[in-house]
DNA sequence: TATGAATGAGACTTCATTCAT
DNA sequence: GATGAATGAAGTCTCATTCAT
């Protein structure tokens, strides 16, 4: 399927930094980056400062930026790899155990499995956020592979419907989802729980639309 | 109500810059506020300096800062505009006509008021994400303010649920259906039509699973 | 005659620095410019950083840089100063006593004119080679000014030739004289004095090939 | 002639690179002096990085530090390359066929042969430019070694003359005639031939008035 | 009240060169 | 000898904000 191939060069042809393969870099550019993700949280992306990371980091400057040509690189590093592990966990759906569940269970599992992915990183909210400012082509990219997943997974449950149909709807799970997702994190605790509830029954009711055939 | 005034003031208290009563003074504010929204949106909330966007609007940076008293100020300002101008849309919704639609067309009518909005502010994406990074408090309170609003509206075509429930319901709506309004902005017209039929259908399955006395 | 004024206006086009006229900022600008000049001819135009000299001259960095948009502004500026000066002094060359001067005398004078010039404000060599090699297109504008000038001095002597054979003559005189003139300064005393004879004999023959009529 | 000798090592006492005699060293070499040559006349000697002509000449930057200590020591060597190429230019007037042309042939010969080496080697402005400023003791070395040669060739035509005439006249002829040459080659086509013609008017009569018996 | 020149900390980034492997 | 990752001092320039006039 070229699409699919093509979307995924198209976010590997975005990527602007290297990973290293000696034990030694790798170790320090892991520096450099868990030390970036707390400070972009912290005080936030613009607040923080390459100097500052690198000195925490206890790497020379130079040495940050023979990893990462600038400091956007190392936002997008880090997005990427969130990217790559939520993605990581969709295709943990991929699974026909799961994809004979009845729809209500079924939306149950994936909403708990992403709140359960957005509970485990904290602060990643502010990054993803950033990631729409600074970088948008980034997020795009990293978007339309989720989209690209989620559909699969759909069509793999009830293939009765259009390809564009299974787009539009993981677009729109994926986006607006994923969007009620990082708001929850900022919720106090029963709000929270609330608002969980409310995805769950926004997803079902959405998908159901859709594959009517499967009762809850 | 003691909640909604509340609400109201607490995000005046917010309000950081002066608004003029001169006629003089209102047009250079305006001309400041029309010139940075421009630039915002075409170069970035960062990118834009205060100093250039005072040159452009033919005003002294000293003047500038006497109504604003600092950059994020502006941006708060514009936010505020825009929210207010979406707050009155919304209020429209509040006549007897209205309430009485069957639920499919009620939902079908705020879906394209809210498009409409959109359309006729084009750029605005650009300044509420801003805002969300730059300025959470401003975004809280604005949207809480729409939420009250959607909250009253609903409760006016049928009040058999819980305070808490409408907040909930309002709150889903807003954030997540607004947060796909704005991306559907981004798309190719074509997929921007198909994705306003997918608003429409999300937010109506899911009314309707609140209210299913009322057909659509 | 057009072409003078387009000349000029293409030299004050280039002009990248704003002259302050408040007596407080007049002094800051020239005390940058006198300790720009010092520092770039003692260290050279690359080792002299915009710091020291700001440094240097009890400037703010940022001062300096609202005088100077960058720090071949300032180089620009030091030479423009110099490129004025010599034509103000090819200038006074421009009166009947001197045109009348047998051809010999002529000659003596310019090439006195302008090693007296050179003499009095060493250091401008490594100036004009750098900006030669910096700003090409500002050295050639100044030269093109120059040139011109020339041209007109010959023409008043006499006006037989062509004027395109004026623009040569003043061509080769300017800018291969002019280079001589420099190398000089570098020479020790004695081959210096014997120098400069041999551009006065250069250029007094090479006149006399035009002007054959006008006895030594 | 002891004074020759020193003149040639004095020049040969500044080089700073090691010419490699192993095949595959020696072709590195001229790789990275190709290389370097293009660059610093296309983006100029301190916008050309070592890391990039290395890169580009497809050569680790560690061996490009084996053969030469440091940036400066590739512009040296390229404009050695171009001094040993004009002096052996040079070296071939030294015939007695040559000797016995009439002054004005003579000339002829000698800016066009100069003329002919600066069309084939253009480019070569922007780093003799670079030299004067960055390496000057080299240029002075090379200039030294030229006005010798010449100096040798005029006398064997006219030897009536002081060994300091000679000098003189040689160093006039090579800075300042060389000067030209460089300065015709950024002019278009048809000035270009008129300052060649210059070239040789201005050189003739300055010879003649040295040599007054050698008619044209 | 209106102005805009002045400020200066500090941001990001570069790059010639070294030296452990 | 060959390699290229590592270094870090230092460079240029920006810009929100102030305050004397």
């Amino acid at each position: 399927m070229p699409k699919k191939i093509l979307e995924k060069s198209s976010k590997e042809a975005l990527r602007r930094w290297r990973k290293p393969k000696q034990a030694r870099s790798l170790a320090r550019v892991n520096r450099i980056l868990d030390v970036a993700e707390t400070m972009f949280i912290e005080q936030g992306y613009s607040a923080a400062t390459t100097k500052a990371i690198a000195a925490q980091a206890e790497v020379p400057i130079g040495t940050l930026y023979q990893f990462f040509p600038d400091k956007a690189a190392i936002l997008q590093a880090l997005a990427e790899q969130y990217y790559d592990l939520l993605q990581a966990q969709f295709k943990t759906f991929d699974s026909d155990e799961i994809v004979q569940l009845p729809l209500k269970n079924y939306v149950e599992q994936i909403v708990e499995m992403v709140d359960q992915f957005f509970a485990e990183h904290p602060g990643q909210y502010a990054i993803f956020m950033e990631v729409q400012v600074t970088l948008p082509e980034v997020e795009e990219a990293a978007d339309a592979e989720l989209i690209q997943t989620l559909a699969e997974l759909l069509r793999r449950r009830d293939d009765s419907l259009q390809a564009e149909d299974y787009e539009a709807i993981a677009f729109v799970t994926v986006k607006a989802i994923g969007n009620l997702h990082w708001l929850s994190l900022g919720q106090p605790p029963q709000f929270r729980q609330r608002l969980l509830e409310e995805i769950k029954r926004l997803t079902f009711h959405y998908f159901q639309s859709y594959f009517p055939g499967k009762l809850s």
